[in-house]
DNA sequence: AATGGTACTTTGTGTTGCAAGGTATTCTAA
DNA sequence: TTAGAATACCTTGCAACACAAAGTACCATT
């Protein structure tokens, strides 16, 4: 424990990550790694502990499928796709992210 | 387990919570249960259970210190006020939201 | 003395993120 | 042809966290 800024963002991250796996898979389908490439692009850094399991998770809920492709360069991948029952999910969580801007907005705004 | 829409707001409060707790006590000192409705005013619903392992927590951290003060309402109440160190704490966790924001904003963003 | 309200605390459970280690496939270079 | 590197997927064990639920304590009113 205690490692301050970084700690910070790995707790603010928590719950996130799930909204944005279905925000990048509401884009076009793809493999963990790349998953995991993009997350690294937008500042969000994860790694494969995190990200399988909870790939897993997500297509047991019903919020993704998969399939397999061959690659040329190396094992097959195993490409997720967003699920209809995943796009309703992640609309709710379109809406709660909003509402959770907001509210850090109104904390930081009473009492000035 | 599974319960969609109140799952979602559940899941996305992780780690926010802290953040919304040392901006409410950068503001001014509360106690407990008045950091309550302010969180619930903000609807940002949170539980007892919850809140006290956090604010004992964060004070055993030295982002908090508290004071007993008796009420004329009730058992004495005990009111948390935000240290030098929180404030420190605060200022990083500001800008750890200002970058999930912004994260958030670029995975919706790419390929469109 | 009993009830109801306010406030603080603790315990047990399930979920989650992560570090670390493991399996499997393909390509390349010795 | 086999040793290693690269790519990709998966699992295990642990610690942190939010929550439900139950508990403790104080105070005022009846």
């Amino acid at each position: 424990m205690e490692n301050s800024a970084e700690n910070v963002r790995s707790q603010m991250r928590k719950g996130v990550l799930e909204y944005c796996i279905l925000s990048i898979l509401d884009k076009k389908e793809a493999y963990a790694s790349s998953i995991l490439d993009e997350l690294k692009s937008a500042n969000m850094i994860v790694v494969e502990g995190t990200l399988y399991p909870l790939l897993i998770r997500q297509k047991n809920q019903g919020l993704l499928s998969y399939r397999w492709e061959e690659s040329t360069q190396g094992p097959p991948r195993k490409y997720y796709c967003i699920t209809e029952k995943g796009r309703q999910q992640l609309g709710e969580m379109d809406g709660a992210w909003q509402e959770i801007v907001e509210t850090i907005k109104t904390i930081k705004q009473q009492g000035i």
